[in-house]
DNA sequence: GACTTGATGAAGTAGATGCTAAAATATCCC
DNA sequence: GGGATATTTTAGCATCTACTTCATCAAGTC
């Protein structure tokens, strides 16, 4: 493992992009569709992820495809699951805050 | 595991550290003299780590003893093993070009 | 109580990070 | 080639982070 791995997967919002990747391939722009950041940010994220050895990017005309990478994400899946529970705990817990402050 | 967690063992430094408090109970002036970081920012990556609940904290006079927690930093071990030994593979690899280089 | 030692707190700074908007690149289609 | 679509690159900005120095606190020693 590389040190800019685990630094990737400290951010909150690359864990999330890992997280849909992780389930099937997307392309980079149904990816930004998913969040309200735009899609430069993403492509950013994209890119540490690939340099993190953590996503593979494949082109397709002029898409481009990107996955989890099985073989650096794997042996991270334990530490990783544990985080998205956690995550969508905080993310749920938040949005209700949010409905009681309405 | 909480995200603080995380982000708490990206930093080189505190990994560092924790690796310390992994093996042995010491005192914050004792890690303090393995760095060459100044006490106060010693005292600051501990607050994080402690923050983040991977180091416990116990008083004895005037001493602060530090000892990792084995409760949380236990199922982190496989990564951080790991990342330890590519941690030191980089600092002997920089050690020896810094030799070269003179 | 004054002094020393071990440690944290507070304020400031330089550099890294996450984001945005605008510009550039690449591929497909006509 | 020229236009449309998918995506990245660049430049700039605001916020966060790791560190420093100086000040403070708490416990033990005389």
């Amino acid at each position: 493992m590389n040190h800019q791995a685990l630094s990737a997967i400290a951010s909150d919002r690359r864990r999330e992009i890992l997280r849909l990747l992780w389930q099937t391939e997307r392309t980079a722009g149904d990816l930004a569709s998913e969040f309200e950041i735009s899609w430069p940010a993403i492509s950013q994220h994209l890119g540490i992820l690939k340099v993190a050895g953590l996503v593979r990017e494949r082109r397709d005309g002029r898409h481009r495809l990107y996955t989890a990478n099985p073989e650096t994400v794997g042996p991270l899946e334990a530490v990783l699951t544990a985080m998205w529970e956690a995550d969508l705990d905080r993310l749920a817990s938040h949005a209700e805050a949010e409905e009681r402050r309405k």
